[in-house]
DNA sequence: CGGGCTCATTGATAATCATCAATAGGCCGC
DNA sequence: GCGGCCTATTGATGATTATCAATGAGCCCG
């Protein structure tokens, strides 16, 4: 289960301007949702508006320039890696997530590893920036503390359904995960790798490919473009409540 | 990893009368940290103050009057059923955590079952108290993002230490834990009933029992007490990191 | 003190899974 | 298009674990 961190280079990333909250047409599904427009006349650090590449670190353990990331697109996946090289990732966060949070509590530096999966764009908040927010706009607590709470739900739901039974079940779940973070029309999903799948779900990436390629031989899932795959759900829900093999 | 729910009674629930939140010799350790004296003035309703015998729910999922438990003493464990009866524990919080914060996030009704461990002292806060103190305090705001933050941190440690690796490596990490959360001057333990070990680790209870009798055997866990135990630190640190057999 | 209950322990067996190893397929740069 | 590289797939094997079943230990209650 031990992985390499593939190392990313800064050419992964790029700088696509300084963000212009007031007139964010998604805002109202941020982190800054319900702050005033006038909140943004004068912040402190300006907050980038950033495209990352798959595999490029959004942060890294205990690493970088603090500051909280607010996801626009795309997949991104927090992973802990413990001495021994062996990582795991403990969520997977799409739009409207926000990442880093951990900052706010004091202690600092970074407790994850953020990397992106997909093309993710987001806006890079500087930690100056979002204290200074939330002494002033008391709104902007209620808003972060909706955030964990989502993510503590999501850890819950990641701890029962991708921890616990046999591997096919939690594959299965993980499956159906990420049909619901899909935003294709036909609910289509783009496989994960199979090291990532299997540190989700916390088995070997055989394991994995020997699930994956069972579903594919029922049509349980199958290609319908480059890396673009359409899942059999009541199957795979049938699956993860054991009642089918 | 099927298991009963044990029904509890009320008789398993004491009342130990009103708190006095303005004299409790322990609200800097709490949620109630950082507010002022006079915000116990008048408060919608009062804070009770519960004694939880073992086994005994301070709350059930979706039941019961809306209100968040301050643990004082004693440990909690919260836990999700699947639909099969099978059940997983999500978290073991103890003196200084919050419950049954997810009601304040607006979808209403509790998300997991919450039941003593141990002989459990706690404050209930009337939802209604709680968001009034809420509105006019903002610090009670940032406490309640304290506490959240650090149960998603002891959930992402959840992940990887409990769910991750040979089943006697998550019980040697579960039993370290334990460890932690103890108050005992030797860092004895109180061992939790094989199955709740089985529903923590997501392991059957056998094979729980087979791992702590291997331990027992080998004198790396062993009993000071009724149902107290020593534990042998260092050697399960080294059965932890996998390079001990 | 003995019956009845619950829960821990232990054994036997089969299912599941990790690991090692070999092969095949895809992608990139040249 | 052709090697080289990386990842997915598949097979074989042994280790780990679930499951079923039997026994034993502790505990409450009469």
């Amino acid at each position: 289960m031990a992985r390499e961190l593939k190392k990313t280079h800064c050419t992964d990333k790029e700088w696509l301007g300084h963000a212009d909250c007031r007139h964010c047409h998604v805002r109202h599904l941020m982190l800054f949702s319900g702050l005033p427009d006038s909140a943004f006349n004068a912040t402190l650090k300006p907050v980038d508006h950033l495209l990352f590449h798959p595999g490029a670190a959004l942060f890294r353990v205990g690493e970088g320039e603090p500051a909280i990331f607010s996801i626009r697109r795309g997949l991104v996946k927090l992973q802990h890696m413990a001495p021994d090289g062996t990582q795991r990732i403990v969520r997977l966060l799409g739009p409207g997530s926000a990442i880093g949070l951990e900052l706010l509590d004091g202690h600092n530096g970074y407790r994850h590893t953020a990397i992106a999966v997909n093309e993710v764009d987001a806006c890079r908040i500087p930690l100056a920036t979002a204290r200074s927010l939330q002494s002033q706009y008391p709104q902007l607590c209620s808003r972060v503390l909706l955030q964990l709470q989502e993510q503590l739900d999501l850890t819950d739901k990641w701890i029962t359904v991708l921890g616990t039974g046999l591997a096919r079940e939690r594959v299965a779940n993980l499956l159906l995960m990420l049909v619901e973070f899909s935003t294709d029309p036909n609910r289509d999903i783009e496989l994960l790798a199979g090291e990532d799948m299997a540190a989700i779900v916390g088995t070997s990436a055989e394991t994995v490919s020997r699930i994956t390629a069972g579903l594919k031989r029922r049509q349980l899932l199958y290609k319908v473009a480059n890396n673009l795959y359409r899942v059999d759900v009541k199957a795979l829900e049938a699956i993860s409540r054991q009642d089918a093999d």
